[in-house]
DNA sequence: ATATTTTCTTAAACTGGTTTAAGTATTAGC
DNA sequence: GCTAATACTTAAACCAGTTTAAGAAAATAT
């Protein structure tokens, strides 16, 4: 069977503490409406024109979500790890097809919450009404600083913000995606990566 | 005394009633923890290093936020008309001190939800903070779509998308601040009008 | 009304990043 | 371990949108 370990159990709660603090029992019947599962790397979790049903939070492993533009082009939006939730939101809330896939990039664990379950946990919990509430301020606030960096940052500058930012997450991810990501071409990323060696970066 | 009159009552109890359905005690007890103020075209409602303290509901007029980047340009990052709420989410969320402006492009009455207040309503009315819950998610869908939008469309088809999306908005914002939203220079947006009428649309 | 400031327009020179195309590494499947 | 597919690199030609500069129109203040 397919059980969330202990180590995975005090992984979560540390995780909701930082925004709620649920006592044993709230914290007991919030595990009881997850669901386990895994999924392996270049998997989909989701594909276009199905309806997003559950929000996910990542145990371990690395997702994307993406999709291709009129032009045939794969691009990226966005990329999540471990202690993150990932879902499609404009599917999910509003209960209608999603144009995005979302693919695992590694092999990873994942800790389902499905739609009705999270209504049906509001109400038997209240402070989960709140933790989602302050989840979506907070991916809310990431958005709009990422528009703010594509307004004014050139290409390089937002790979170094990237990598500032995030740390060895670059690594985990294959360049290209990271390239459609950051809103350049592949071929651009190799110039850029070309010429800081050269500066001896 | 500047009082909210019952037509402005109803115009908000129809907004909040697309979210979330509130009683008759409720919508007194909401409307108790609001603040009726009025300001005047370009002048600021926040501006840089204050904590942004409050949310505010949009009964008349049109705001919007912005700030000058690194070049010293001013970047407009968002519009806020009738029917909106408008804030600095990471300042308002974070308390800590905003990066930006958030100014008046015309008269505007406006409904103060302060921080404080927000929190006495979330105990006292549980559906304030599902309410805001679904706001926050609304918000959020509008930005991941916008960070689609800036992605994978040229700068003119993006201002066709805003005027095809917000109809005769764009009549109410000087063009130069909506060039800036949408990514291009002032100039460009000469061009580009230039162009069209010439093809004769 | 008039002067001043701000916004908008036009056009030429310029540039950050794309496109195309061909070659070199790496990875994944059998 | 070999083959096929996918990912990365390099370089030249190209282009969407910027920059600069100067003039015209509109808004604002006195």
């Amino acid at each position: 069977m397919n059980s969330i370990s202990e180590a995975q159990k005090e992984t979560l709660k540390n995780y909701i503490n930082r925004y709620v603090v649920f006592d044993e029992d709230e914290f007991e019947i919030f595990l009881d409406h997850l669901e386990k599962i895994e999924i392996k790397k270049k998997k989909f979790l989701l594909e276009p024109d199905q309806v997003c049903r559950a929000q996910y939070f990542i145990l371990s492993g690395c997702l994307r979500t993406f999709y291709f533009n009129e032009k045939g082009i794969e691009q990226t939006l966005l990329f999540a790890i471990e202690n993150w939730w990932i879902t499609e939101y404009d599917s999910f809330v509003n209960e209608k097809p999603s144009q995005h896939y979302i693919q695992a990039l590694e092999d990873a664990e994942l800790l389902k919450l499905d739609k009705a379950n999270m209504e049906t946990l509001c109400l038997k919990v209240p402070k989960v009404e709140r933790l989602f509430r302050i989840i979506a301020e907070k991916t809310l606030i990431a958005s709009l600083n990422r528009i703010q960096l594509v307004f004014n940052l050139s290409r390089e500058e937002m790979l170094d913000n990237f990598n500032n930012a995030t740390g060895p997450f670059a690594q985990r991810v294959p360049q290209k995606m990271l390239a459609s990501y950051l809103g350049f071409t592949p071929e651009f990323f190799s110039m850029i990566k070309a010429k800081k060696k050269k500066k001896g970066e």
